[in-house]
DNA sequence: GAGCGTGGAATGAACATTCACTCAGTTTCT
DNA sequence: AGAAACTGAGTGAATGTTCATTCCACGCTC
């Protein structure tokens, strides 16, 4: 088990009190933080190695940081936040170009890249999220995913208005989302697999047309099934669920 | 920094001695431990937790493992061989449909299925593997990407197969290798997103015509970018590199 | 300008805890 | 009885956190 209870508010002593000072010391130490965090882990990472790293001693940090867990949420939420600003933006406008009468496609092309951008951008946050959801009070661990999730409905909702206006097949509208969401992402999560592509825009590029092709495939329809042999005859030996 | 450096021989003293007794005691000690692993995360969960799980006392968890890293070798490693046993399977039984004249899309229909039933008979194991490569030696880590490197090439094989036959279109085969796999996977990683869809089956049927369209789409050709503002404009701030 | 007082910030030795791992003694099996 | 397996209190190392002390920049007084 663990700890996860009391988020005691900041101790009375010590902390440093200029805001400026609080927030440029915070982001150096973090910065320190996430490369460790990267490289080893966040379990396998001492405070006293972030210390050294971000060229201060082991009790500034904690003038800064309240706790080593602190400074994973400040990480993490971060992201979440700059994730959050950007979904904002990329919502008003895509209001602001259905009115100018944008077709469905190209709302969608344009929800896309900016998506795309933002997971790039944010590529070593996401990768530590996904890696240190653990780490987390299921609280927080739920903030995260109801991030996750309204951006999910958001490209559903485009997927939606596009089938409404007649420009894509209807479909499972959930999976298709979650489809491009996830192909999405995979440039940050997976990214030693696309040793050929070095910049966002090269994946992107031919990724949107794989894109338009999912938004553009009628997934009700199935395919014929390969008649063979039962598939699982590869089984080895049954989970333990909980 | 951390230990990663003695993997020491096994101790002489009692030791489990009875290679069966010891092959499930590690079965039953490494179930325990995955539920555990699962749940709270391998930094979280102590040995003692794994050996009350398992109903034993954490002196016996020592006479299977020699270490509590090596639980998580084992779970993972285990996850990898069935992978590759799998694998093989499928590699084998590709060609000889292969020589029996089976169509590419039936084909690669064949082996979608397979490589989709066996992530998500490993699910669990995967999950695991993604939270905690941290945890691993750099040369444990490099065999991991190695074998799912082994499959990406696999599929892009049977693509290129498919291509050369004429049955589907150019395109970039690494790419679209990669969207399939991922897409394979996600069902694994992203669980909790495909709320509506609880068996494999389920998520795979559709799943499989959109993987035709992906095959089916020619990911040279690159839609129109929409006219825009800058895309990057809600850049916050830099990251630092190592 | 020299001396002094003040308080915010930095420091790192010391503390407390956790936890993987050991081992001497006990139980179980044959 | 003897071997094999199990047990769990004990050990030591690692590590998050604290806090008494030091440092330093600034303003005040004479």
């Amino acid at each position: 088990m663990k700890s996860q209870v009391l988020r005691k508010k900041r101790k009375s002593q010590s902390q440093v009190t200029d805001e400026k000072r609080l927030q440029e010391g915070q982001e150096r130490i973090a910065a320190a933080a996430l490369n460790l965090f990267l490289q080893n882990g966040y379990h396998n990472t001492s405070v006293r190695e972030i210390a050294q790293k971000a060229g201060l001693s082991v009790g500034s940090v904690f003038n800064y940081f309240t706790s080593k867990e602190e400074i994973l949420f400040f990480l993490l939420s971060s992201g979440q936040v700059r994730t959050e600003a950007g979904f904002q933006k990329q919502r008003t406008e895509f209001e602001r170009l259905k009115q100018n009468g944008a077709s469905p496609r190209d709302l969608f092309l344009r929800a896309y890249e900016q998506y795309a951008a933002l997971t790039d951008e944010l590529r070593r946050n996401t990768v530590l999220a996904y890696q240190e959801t653990k780490s987390l009070t299921l609280a927080e661990r739920k903030r995260f995913l109801e991030g996750e999730e309204r951006i999910q409905h958001f490209f559903e909702e485009i997927i939606a208005y596009g089938v409404a206006q007649g420009a894509f097949p209807a479909g499972n509208i959930q999976l298709k989302a979650h489809c491009l969401l996830v192909l999405a992402q995979s440039w940050a999560v997976r990214h030693w697999a696309l040793s050929s592509f070095t910049k966002l825009d090269e994946y992107l590029e031919p990724l949107k047309s794989i894109a338009l092709g999912i938004l553009e495939s009628d997934s009700r329809q199935t395919p014929a099934l390969v008649a063979a042999q039962d598939g699982k005859d590869f089984t080895l030996s049954r989970e333990i669920t909980n």
